[in-house]
Formats: C-alpha cells, structure tokens, sequence
DNA sequence: CGAATAATTGAAAAAGATCAACGTGAGTGG
DNA sequence: CCACTCACGTTGATCTTTTTCAATTATTCG
C-alpha cells in the first residue's frame, strides 16, 4: 500500500486553490459558512480500495475529500465500467441532485473524509446562502475536470493520452516528487485504462513505449520518474 | 438551412423540465428569481452558423437559449478542436468562474437567447437566493451532460458512440419528429466526429454501415430515418 | 509459502486513420 | 436558367494503431 509519510490534507478552512486571503475576499466571506458546515459534519476514515457510496443508492450525505484520494466509477447496464474522475484532497463530491448516486465512490488509499448529512446542508444553506455558492463553485471544479477528461479521451492517439494524463496527475504534490520527479501511481493500469478510454495491455504498452523513448523510467510498477521536458514537448 | 415550422422554444419561466408544477413545489420557488432575471436580460437573435462568444473573450455575459440549438467548442493550442457539447432550449451558457469563456458557443441555426449581464446577475442573486441555486442545477445539468459525453467517448467501437449519440440526440423534440421517426441533423458530419472523437470520414462510413444494416435510412445528408428497435437492441 | 491479483509481452485480427479522388447540393453571378 | 463554385459528404486503397486472446512474469496479501 502506498504510505504517505507527511499527509497532504485539506480541512474545509483550508480548501482547495485557497492561498493567502485577506478579509473582504471571497475566500475570506465563506469563512461563516464554512465553519457552519465543519459543525453539522462528522469525521470519517476509511482504508484504501473501499466503497464511500455505491451507483444507485440513496444520496443521503455529501462527502468532504480531506486526505487521500476517491476513483468515481460508472457501471453501464451491460457491465462494463469506466472511471468517471479522480479526487484529490479539497474537493467536496456527492452533491447529486437526484435522490440517488449516479456514480460509485472507491477510495484509492486511506482516506480522511468530513461527512455531512444532505438533510442538514440544505437547511443549513437557508442561512447561510454562501454554502449554496461553494457548491457551485465545486459543481464548477467538477465540470472543469469533466471538460479536461473530455479533451483527454479525444486525444488521436493512446499515446497522447497516456502522456497527458501523467503530466495532469503530476499536479498533485503528494504523489509527485518535485525534486526526484517520481510519480506516485496510487491506481492500476487498468484504472487509468478505464480513464482513457483504452485496455488495460494497450496502457501497459504505452509505458513500456515511453520508457524505451525516455519519456519516462519505471522505478517499480508503482513508481515512475518523470522526464519533463521530453513528456513536454510534442 | 434547417427551418422550424413550429419553433420550439424556453423561456426563463417555462425552462428545462419543467412539467405541471404546483404553488410551493421547487420549481415554483423559483418563479420570483426567474422574473427578476426576466427583467435584467435582454433578447437577442442570431442568424445560424454565428459565434456567440469566443473561447478567451471575456465572460461578461450568460445566456439563456430560448430556442434553436448551440455547439460548444474547444480549441487545443496546436490548432486541433473538438466539440464539447451540443445545447437545446432551456439552457444557460456562458456561466464561467473565471474572467474570461473558457470555450466558444456557435450557433447552429437560428436561435432566441436572453443575455444577462453577469455583474447584473451577481447583484440580483444578492436579493434572490433563488438564483444562485438556480445557477447550481444549470451547472448539474452541464456536468450530466459531461458525464454522457464520457460515457459516449469511452464506447469501444464508433458504431456504439454513434448509435449512442443518435439515441441521444432523438430525445429532442424538435428535430425527431416521432410519428415518421425522422431525425434532422443540424450539425455536420465532421461536428458529430469532433464530438465522438472520430474523423468524418469514419462517422460518414458508420451511417452507411447503419444504413446497409437497416438501422437508419437516410432520407437526405440531413434527414435520417431511424428504426428505434434495432438501434436500442444491442 | 502460495494463491490471487496485477502487469507484461506476443501474435494475429480488427478497427480506425490517412490520403486521395469523386459526388452532391445549395448559393451565385452571367 | 444554367454553369460555376465551394463546402460538404462519400468512397476507395493503404497503412497504422489498437484490440483481442493467450501465455508468462511480478507483486501483494493472507
């Protein structure tokens, strides 16, 4: 498993993309709300490669990423699976506006989650309306992140593919190494294949392909070091 | 061009989904926020084939499509671009985070919008809390519709995304007509291919492929006939 | 250690892209 | 009205990429 020695961690006060704000900004208006919310949530922990919520059940929470990472995968009706996003700390999900998850929630690691009832965030939100704009704003961060996957699975070639993924992961500072420039693989060939849009063998040959090119070195199956400037380029 | 013999269209109080609803029901509790954003937007029609807004320009407005229909594109920075969405009446667009579009909106035929200046609509959503909820389900259905994108996009064959997108692209009314069962197309070939992530030289052979398999019929480039029972069988 | 899971690799088949040529149909100006 | 043009669509031949199916090697976890 993969053992992070000083956990990235992201609490409602301290969200995703806030850097230093003064008061009067909008970081800074939110703060009311934001403790609102810390009071109506719980803690959770839970291992890696465990179910948060299933496809199809009852959206009774909405889900606060603290630590760690989520795979959001959809089941299609003929079995098949593809992985819809991955979560990084910071990022709130399970903000459904039908009664029930349209998509499954699996954690990739351990995991430092803040649970809060949809119940109570909705009666919470009549006070204070700032908590309806930070939804947006995640609805927004998630629409975003739809649109790059979107630009990602229409890349002309796997390899292409392959290469933008990487260089859109290694944004994530917990699994990416900036002095070493190893990269962290917290998810299985066949999950970034079920990303792209591609199988399994198909994501394992562009590796090796990569690694023959210098694009990249395998330190193990797990950890890869990236050549920047090369994956850069084309 | 395509022409609307009996133009199809939305206004901010007759919106998307909207069905019989009655005093207290959500949508009806909206009502009060639609008519203030009523009265701060002004109508606006363009020819079909116009650009509404430019990826890059900045996001001053949002609109609100009224009736005709919309396409969505990405440009990359090597010149490549891609389709990101098709929208149907009801629908705002435009509604950016940041300062400036982050796509391009181009008409497809001839369309009504309402153009809300975004300060007006921020100002507004002050007094009408209602607004910015309003503005939440408008993300939610822009992120379903992603999500649909992704799961066409992943399909493993072009005849699957294809045929997805025909069963898609049936569910608006205006271009199916359901007793003759005739889809128009507003968009072209290479519009679909850009969609799906194809070439159109592939899109153009999967819809003579359908057509020898008796899936579609093609009245003309633009008018196909589909048989529902085979293309939802597989 | 050993079983189960994940990853790699190979060979053959299928699908899609590319490049090139040819139709078609709507709009234009003589 | 007719030829012309231009954008769009279709089709063919070839080449490249990806999938599929099968076998083998690594890794992880109890």
């Amino acid at each position: 498993m993969v053992t992070n020695p000083v956990p990235y961690t992201r609490s409602l006060h301290n969200p995703e993309h806030s850097g230093h704000h003064t008061p009067g900004s909008p970081h800074a208006r939110m703060a009311a709300a934001r403790t609102a919310l810390e009071r109506i949530g719980c803690d959770l922990k839970k291992p890696a490669k465990n179910v948060v919520f299933r496809q199809g059940e009852n959206a009774d929470f909405i889900y606060f990423l603290q630590s760690g990472a989520i795979r959001l995968d959809y089941q299609l009706e003929n079995g098949r699976s593809l992985v819809l996003d991955f979560l990084w700390p910071g990022r709130f999900f399970g903000i459904m506006e039908d009664a029930v998850y349209a998509w499954s929630a699996i954690t990739l690691v351990d995991v430092h989650l803040k649970c809060l009832r949809r119940s109570a965030v909705q009666t919470l939100a009549r006070n204070y309306p700032d908590i309806t704009d930070l939804l947006l704003k995640q609805k927004t961060a998630a629409l975003m992140a739809a649109k790059n996957h979107i630009v990602l699975m229409s890349h002309p070639t796997a390899t292409s593919k392959l290469i933008g993924f990487l260089l859109a992961y290694s944004k994530q500072p917990e699994y990416f190494n900036q002095t070493t420039q190893v990269l962290t693989l917290i998810m299985s060939r066949k999950d970034i294949a079920d990303y792209l849009g591609m199988t399994f063998e198909t994501a394992s040959r562009i590796f090796k392909y990569l690694e023959t090119r210098n694009y990249i070195k395998k330190i193990n199956h797990r950890q890869i070091q990236l050549n920047m400037h090369m994956l850069r380029k084309p």
